[in-house]
DNA sequence: CTTGTAAATTGAACACGTTCAAAAACAAGG
DNA sequence: CCTTGTTTTTGAACGTGTTCAATTTACAAG
């Protein structure tokens, strides 16, 4: 039972319409390109797109599939330079901001997607738990054999939050209108630098309780 | 020069769609609730309401603005019931989400606003200010002569730091959608009781070096 | 080549947030 | 009571995202 026999023109036209669509929004921002600009960019009708798209906000997550497929192909490459843990993270991140440097103000209209829990396309909905999964499982494999030594208890959870940090900073650059977001930069050298070494103190003997006590209410949250 | 002479039967319009609005928003949602809807409910042409809000947005600020002045009244009585740290941000906290309880689904709309750096009504942006600031300074009367000995180079920037932190407790029960919101209760009584432990483990002598690496970067981010 | 069916495309229509010129209500002075 | 200027109110109109019945196109089967 084939339900989709869509032919090689019909993924062309897709991708036109999502080319179209993405450079408006880097030209003219998200609220300001409208369907109409779009669909006559991509010389469609205005109909076209919805039969591609769910809606103009499906639009940017697919911008989203789309680094996602790209960070998958270029992650090996970056994590396997150093075993520091440090310079991993490090790595990550810059892959990502990287991919969004170009598409800053696209960002914006993706977090507002992202922040409605009802919207199918939150980033802690269902719909989006394997893009999800698979950048916490990235993190994951960042800290393992990693030069720095992770107490036991803590590698199960550390690779979530760690995801959270990075949405944390991806706000913070939303936000930061310094020239080329060197205050991003800045907090990023800063906080990371920060991070690795309260790891590192974590694992002292003395700091056992206070570690438990820390997962105790991660695992009583989720 | 007096360039509003606004009588008292424009202000009961005012306040009728107002009422209107927040009725409406509740029993069906933000974006359910149809301008021509709340100006109905309020006995007044769509028009109407554009007079005396910018924009359906404004009305969910026009709320904000309206719980900010009943904590104003309220603040007073709950920090003075106890000079102990904790339970005192325990009580801001509690009067916060106790003011927004009834209307958590309308903090959505907030938000959603809110995360737009461009926006007027961004949380982080200049018309917001004297709101925000206001909000930072209850962090600050609540930790100015608690019993908790706070160090010196961090009294600056510790209310600042709490704002933040409230800031990320509203954004998690807005998302919680666990019966009576009891994850995010377990999550306040979890990480209220660890902020305040390393607080207090922050003072220790050794960890002056962590302290201030911690506030260099605060202070190269802003 | 013809035909039947699914995929692809169209463009008018709908509901919405918002704007605005015009009308109405109101206040103050004569 | 008029007149004049200001505040308030109206409702039609605009541009938007989105839907959908109708049409055209593509292609496999006969």
């Amino acid at each position: 039972m084939t339900k989709k026999r869509t032919t090689v023109k019909a993924e062309e036209t897709r991708a036109r319409i999502l080319d179209s669509a993405l450079q408006l929004f880097r030209e003219k921002g998200f609220d300001e390109a409208t369907m109409r600009d779009i669909a006559e960019e991509a010389g469609v009708a205005t109909g076209a797109a919805y039969y591609y798209f769910r809606s103009k906000e499906d639009l940017v997550m697919a911008f989203y599939v789309r680094t996602a497929d790209e960070a998958r192909e270029l992650f090996p490459k970056v994590i396997g330079e150093s075993r520091d843990l440090q310079k991993r993270i490090r790595a990550i991140l810059d892959l990502k901001f990287g991919q969004f440097a170009r598409h800053r103000r696209l960002l914006v209209a993706l977090v507002r997607i992202g922040i409605d829990p009802a919207h199918p396309l939150s980033p802690f909905g269902k719909e989006t738990e394997p893009m999800r999964d698979e950048s916490i499982d990235s993190f994951r494999l960042a800290i393992t054999d990693s030069t720095t030594r992770i107490p036991k208890d803590l590698q199960d959870d550390l690779p979530r939050l760690l995801w959270l940090y990075q949405m944390g900073l991806i706000l913070f650059w939303m936000f930061d209108e310094s020239p080329r977001q060197q205050r991003t930069k800045k907090l990023i050298d800063g906080s990371l630098d920060l991070i690795v070494r309260l790891i590192s103190l974590s694992a002292l003997p003395l700091m056992g309780p206070l570690r438990k006590r820390m997962l105790d209410v991660l695992s009583a949250v989720e």
